[in-house]
RNA sequence: UGCCCGAUGGUGUAACGGUAGCACAAGUGACUCUGAAUCACUUUGUCUAGGUUCAAAUCCUAGUCGGGCAGCCA
């Protein structure tokens, strides 16, 4: 209950794009405050797209807007319904008990209505954000609006600002590098409008045509030297099927579709900023009625150890280097997931890092906090035993069972208590003893002692070893009178380990997940591929409490001084699988590695 | 090369002409039946050079460095 109280106790978030909208507000430039977060369907979404996610549906919750999801579908040979519904999926999970209440749907099937106002045509298309309605409810299409944009490249035709050009590609090309005007420039707005209807109608093959914008070739800014805003591609679309052959570009396209959902602050990343001119061009040029969007440009997230681009993901799927799109080594949304990750935790890290116009590279330490942070508070606490060495208690009577008390979340009193069963033979970490134990080694060592947590101190009388030498048991007294609430119980010793009891112990497959990348910015480098971390997955059998039999998926656990876990969905009954979230912050490790 | 954008401790950010602050990281100590968490303390910063001003991280000029764009991708 109380998990949610930094969240909105927290101070509300202020940046760049944040301070012009409250000055909008404050002038009620608008009557609402909307936004729209527009994935293009050609991948999954990424840590970068949550922080994007946080930012649009975030100042929705803050000036009580809306944000529309919607589907930035215009290149048919590029996308595919898989991505529409991982996305679906993945902006659902991140924004759930949130901002589930902002976002902006529509109802099935439904396409602008056109309206009039002053005479001129126009068209609108509003958002639903009524969560209880949501199976009647789809996100919104750029391809839902074709016919619209359709109008609307006429509508420039007429106006005399739009040509369609012969060119073929390469010439484009040159033409625009060397600020030439096309020869087809000056068409008549009736042989361009003919020409479109035949583009439309099917009568051309890819490449041999386009509709321009009619601008300046001769501007600094390559992105108003006559851009294309139509071309041809005879493809089958995920969304509009067979349709159309003629596609818009995404310069005419996502304007068009900010003005249709009446979106206020489009905001998108720094690479759109010399689109900026192209953006506010098209919507003026169209003279519309309501008031044009405007857009907004922030810096993409950047973090370390890890990549962004949507192609290096693709290939590291597509090379089977992961597991799939929603591989815990992954940066995906899917992949943070399925690792354990709460959506609140990614909240805050988006929180935390900031929104500006610096393009830095993020540490991932800044968000491994975020998860911790999270964690510590919500994780249920367990004992298991990752790489099992056996003890026995030699004075502790062969077939005695105790039930003892263990505290579920030290940070959450309500978490309540569990029994675990303690007995003759146990099993402890491997790393918890050292025959020739380094300085500051407050573990079990040879004539050493340790308590066991929530139960006795032991004392290491011996270590039993096979033909190799490698110790494969120990053998231990226990100061029977040290038990938590016993005589001796408050006599201080410096370590404290998990345990857990032999007989009782249930097997899981555990697998620890570690970095995906060896350096910090692989992107950066020749071949990325040449960095991966080779020790990114180890996979190993662990021994854990009797009580994690009835590990649930949507809880998340604390292996008591190793790490957080949660449930993998490989996970069937009778067959624990559980992934390593997160580690522990480990100091010992770093003052285990000066020697 | 042209155009656009940016630059504050190790990293990410705040300060909106008036005491350079926060978070992470790092370090020291306290506490500890998790070497976790928590608590206390500490180290480290305004790209450079000019100018405006009583006063500049902030405004101006030039430079340096970094990023982006120059797909019939988004």
């Amino acid at each position: 209950m109380s998990l949610d109280n930094k969240e909105s106790a927290a101070p509300a978030p202020s940046d760049f794009i944040r301070d012009i909208v409250a000055a909008h507000v404050a002038e009620n430039k608008y009557p609402r405050i909307h936004t729209r977060f527009p994935p293009e369907p050609n991948g999954y979404l990424h840590i970068g797209h949550a922080k994007s996610i946080c930012l649009n549906f975030g100042i929705a919750r803050e000036f009580g807007g809306i944000c529309n999801l919607r589907m930035d579908d215009t290149n048919p040979t590029k996308e595919d319904i898989e991505y529409v519904e991982s996305i679906q999926a993945d902006v659902n999970w991140l924004i759930s008990a949130w901002a589930d209440d902002k976002l902006g749907l529509k109802p099935k099937g439904q396409t602008p209505k056109a309206i009039s106002e002053d005479g001129k045509r126009d068209f609108y298309l509003p958002a639903v954000t009524d969560a209880s309605a949501r199976s009647g409810l789809e996100p919104f299409y750029a391809s839902d609006y074709f016919d619209q944009i359709y109008d609307y490249a006429e509508q420039l035709i007429e106006k005399g600002k739009a040509f369609v050009c012969d060119l073929t590609p390469e010439q484009t090309d040159e033409y625009r590098r060397n600020a030439l005007e096309s020869p087809f420039r000056n068409r008549t707005p009736e042989e361009n409008l003919d020409l479109f209807q035949r583009m439309k109608a099917g009568e051309f093959p890819d490449g041999t045509r386009t509709l321009r914008a009619r601008i300046d070739v001769a501007s600094p800014n390559i992105w108003m030297r006559d851009p294309l805003i139509y071309r041809i591609r005879h493809a089958e679309h995920h969304h509009t099927g067979n349709k159309w052959c003629i596609y818009p570009m995404y310069d005419f396209a996502h304007c068009l579709s900010d003005y249709l959902e009446g979106i206020t602050h489009s905001i998108c990343t720094l690479e759109f900023e010399v689109h900026r001119p192209l953006y506010d061009w098209i919507l003026e040029s169209l003279e519309l009625p309501r008031p044009l969007p405007r857009q907004y440009e922030f810096a993409r997230l950047a973090l370390g150890y890890t990549v962004m681009s949507k192609r290096k993901l693709m290939q590291l799927v597509n090379e089977n280097l992961v597991t799939g799109w929603d591989d815990p080594r992954m940066p995906t949304i899917s992949g943070i997931r399925r690792r354990g990750v709460t959506p609140q935790s990614l909240r805050n890290f988006a929180y935390n890092i900031g929104i500006t116009k610096y393009n830095g590279l993020t540490d991932v330490a800044v968000l491994e906090y975020a998860i911790r942070d999270d964690l510590n508070k919500r994780a249920q606490r367990r004992l298991a035993v990752l790489r099992p060495i056996k003890v026995t208690i030699s004075n502790y009577p062969e077939g005695k069972v105790e039930e003892l008390d263990a505290v579920n979340n030290p940070e959450d009193e309500s978490a309540g208590k569990r029994k675990i069963p303690f007995s003759r033979e146990l099993f402890i970490e491997r790393d918890d003893f050292a025959e020739v134990p380094p300085p500051k080694f407050f573990r079990l060592k040879p004539g050493g002692e340790v308590r066991l947590k929530y139960a006795y101190i032991i004392k290491c009388e011996e270590t039993v070893k096979d033909a190799d030498g490698h110790i494969t048991e120990l053998r231990c007294t226990a100061d029977l009178d040290s038990k938590t609430g016993g005589a001796t119980a408050a006599r201080k010793v410096k370590g404290t380990i998990h345990w857990v009891s032999a007989a009782h112990a249930v097997d899981a497959e555990v697998r620890l997940y570690d970095r995906l990348f060896t350096v910090p910015d692989p992107g950066a480098e020749e071949d990325f591929k040449s960095t991966l971390n080779p020790h990114s997955l180890e996979i190993v059998t662990a021994k854990c409490e009797p009580s994690l039999k009835d590990a649930k998926p949507e809880e998340r656990y604390q292996f008591e001084r190793m790490a957080y876990f949660a449930l993998d969905l490989d996970s069937r009954p009778g067959k624990l699988v559980l992934n390593r979230t997160i580690t522990l912050k480990d100091t010992w490790a770093k003052e285990a590695q000066k020697w």
